[in-house]
DNA sequence: ATGCTTGCAAAACATTTGCACGCAC
DNA sequence: GTGCGTGCAAATGTTTTGCAAGCAT
C-alpha cells in the first residue's frame, strides 16, 4: 500500500476536518499552517493517490476547479448557482434502484452514480429577496 | 442576441452532427476542416456564448476535460470507466420528483439536476472477457 | 539498503484575454 | 458607421512531472 508521511497524514486530517469540498489550493493553504514547507505538487500527488485508494473522491462541479472530499457514506451534491457553495445531500433521497433500471435498459455494468443538483441555496434566496427591494418602481 | 458568423455556425453544425460529447479540441479539429483559419480561442469563446444562451451544455466528467453538447432533450450520462466514452441515457429513467424531494427537505430552490452513472459499457465488457482468457491458470 | 515520498521548479495543459482588424448589422 | 466576432499570441490558472535528496520500511 501507501507509505505514511507527515504530509499525507496532514492532508487527510484537513480533509477530515471539513465538509466544504475544498479545492487543492485551499487544502495546500491549510496544510501549510502545520507544514509550511509542503509543496502544492505534493498535495496534488497525494490527492491522486488517495483517490486511487478510494479514500478521497474528486468532484468536478459544472464550473470551477476540482474539489475533493473524504469518502464517508456516499452522498449527492447541491451546487448553489449564486454563491458556488457545494452542499451534501443524503443519498437515501433517491432510490438505489435507479442503477438497476439503467443496467437493465443498457446492458452496461453500473458500479455507481452521482447526482448534482443545481439551484439557489437558502441563504442566497434571502439575499436575493433583500436585493429585490425597490427594484419594482 | 448573438451575431451570426461562419465560425459560430460551423461550431453549431459540428455539435449537431455528433453525440460523442466532444471536448473543445476535437470541435476545433472538425471545424478546421471547413474553416482552416479558425482559432482555438474562437471555439472556446463561442462555446462559452452558446452555453450562456442555453444552446449548449458543458459537462465535466469526473476525469478529463470539459465536454460539450447541444441541448436537445436533457439527458443523463453514463461514463465508461474503461474506455472513457460518455453515453446518453434517457432522463425519463428517473422520476423528476427527486427535485421536489430535495427542495422540500432542504428549503433550497432546485432548478435542475444531472446524474452521472459509472461502470463498464457493453463493448468493454466483451473485451474484458476476452482479456480474462487464461488468466485463471 | 531499497525505493517510495518530498520540495522545487519547470513543463504540460486547458482555458481566457488583449489587441488590431474585419465583417454583420 | 458602430461595435461584435475573429485570429493571433501572450497570459492565466490548474495540474503534472523530472530530479536529487530524504525518510519509511
Amino acid at each position: 500500500m501507501s507509505r505514511r508521511s507527515r504530509q499525507r497524514e496532514a492532508i487527510i486530517a484537513v480533509l477530515k476536518s471539513t465538509d466544504i469540498h475544498p479545492d487543492a489550493g485551499w487544502i495546500y493553504e491549510q496544510v501549510r499552517k502545520v507544514i509550511p514547507s509542503i509543496s502544492l505538487g505534493t498535495v496534488y500527488r497525494n490527492l491522486k493517490k488517495l483517490k486511487e485508494e478510494g479514500l478521497v473522491r474528486e468532484i468536478k462541479v459544472t464550473s470551477g476547479l476540482s474539489r475533493y472530499d473524504m469518502v464517508r457514506e456516499s452522498h449527492y451534491h447541491f451546487r448553489c448557482e449564486v454563491c458556488g457553495r457545494v452542499y451534501n445531500l443524503d443519498q437515501s433521497l433517491v432510490d438505489r434502484s435507479v442503477e438497476e433500471v439503467v443496467a437493465r435498459k443498457t446492458g452496461f455494468r453500473v458500479t455507481g452514480h452521482d447526482i448534482e443538483f443545481r439551484g439557489i441555496c437558502s441563504s442566497c434566496q434571502k439575499i436575493e429577496m433583500k436585493g429585490e427591494k425597490g427594484e419594482q418602481p
